[in-house]
DNA sequence: ATTTGTTTTAATCAATTGATTAATTCAAAT
DNA sequence: ATTTGAATTAATCAATTGATTAAAACAAAT
């Protein structure tokens, strides 16, 4: 009904529910997490949730979009820096996401989780996630599909770079518990594939070609 | 308290409610699933999903069991054959993979949604899927690294092989929805996966070695 | 036909959960 | 000091949800 004008501080109670939301829908996804959940992790009355949000789901958006966010955050600049190479671009994105996922390790399955359930209406949401379509790596990578005449879809390039930089961070529960992986040494091993999986990706598109 | 003795026929009413709980729990996980939804999509009453599970998760506890086996069902076989080289086996369980998960594709998303969330409880309940350490491939997997010192731990491209084959599977709703790709163009992409991962596989021992 | 044990149903329970309400505290403006 | 509006709390609501119960339908054996 009325719209709050809230002064924002950085600390302030409606921030502080928020990064607690953000925390908790991260660690359980949407269905698992209970308001009261969230009001306790945030040290707060359960109701104030409701009156600063409207609703579960309301902030649960908030949370999605803000996160979606994050996967692109600073990789606009990347992506369109026209005075660095494709393969300096490609050495920068994985050191980049790799740093980041190593701050925000189930940034993932948070999303892979809520784009598998909710299809459609999230990705409408999304949808402003600016077109891909025409950076200045699109063309850089459309010129050297064109120049070597690739054997494969170009896509499957692609996907290799995002699963090997993106999927040991939704299996890392299974290197821990299964194989025996310590947290120190998963941060490593993720550490050594910065310099490794845009090697793998060279490779990949020499041989493609 | 009084064990069923239940003669199962292929297609009992226990059965019915059981694919419907596989079908249901494997498409919205556990905490989004409700009981009354795998009644209806079972088509039978409510209380018997208690009469003959006793418990929501009882039920789903035997669903991730048998949806863990599916992913060990089979390869088995591949990897203690002692008659194929590691090469050949690369081939038969990417081969092998590829054709299990476009037959349950979400099949990774469950698995990785409960792993990631019951961390501990789940691994001890299905820790009895075999210890992969003392199997044939691994012996071949030694020697491998053994013969060619190589310069990289080999997890990276267990890792790898592992993150190509089933990550396309979680991340294809945003495939198909970000980027266009049909269902017919993903499974054709997944067909072609099937020779290219393998010799992308192989050319990363190549050059670790 | 009757009995016996299993399967199924409708109704209901108790607990949980998202949300609201009404009252209270607090802070700033007057 | 009083007023005003925002922030916060405790209590409560209504709906949902997992589970149970008691009765009914069914099938097989006697």
């Amino acid at each position: 009904m009325e719209e709050k004008k809230t002064v924002e501080q950085p600390t302030s109670t409606e921030e502080k529910i928020k990064e607690a939301a953000r925390r908790v829908f991260t660690r359980k996804g949407y269905a698992a997490t209970r308001t009261r959940d969230i009001a306790e992790e945030s040290g707060h009355n359960l109701a104030l949730l409701n009156y600063y949000f409207r609703s579960k789901e309301k902030l649960f958006d908030i949370i999605m979009i803000e996160n979606m966010e994050l996967f692109i955050k600073d990789v606009l600049g990347i992506i369109n820096d026209a005075t660095t190479t494709l393969e300096q671009k490609i050495d920068l994105l994985i050191a980049h996401y790799i740093d980041m996922l190593l701050q925000n390790p189930n940034l993932p399955i948070f999303i892979l989780n809520a784009v598998n359930t909710n299809p459609n209406e999230l990705i409408n949401k999304v949808a402003k996630t600016a077109q891909l379509e025409q950076t200045h790596l699109a063309k850089q990578w459309q010129e050297i599909a064109a120049s070597r005449a690739l054997q494969i879809n170009p896509l499957h390039i692609f996907l290799n770079a995002l699963s090997m930089t993106v999927f040991p961070f939704v299996a890392s529960p299974i290197l821990k518990l299964r194989v025996g992986v310590t947290d120190d040494a998963f941060t490593e091993l993720m550490q050594e594939r910065k310099k490794l999986i845009p090697a793998w990706i060279k490779s990949m598109l020499q041989q493609a070609g």
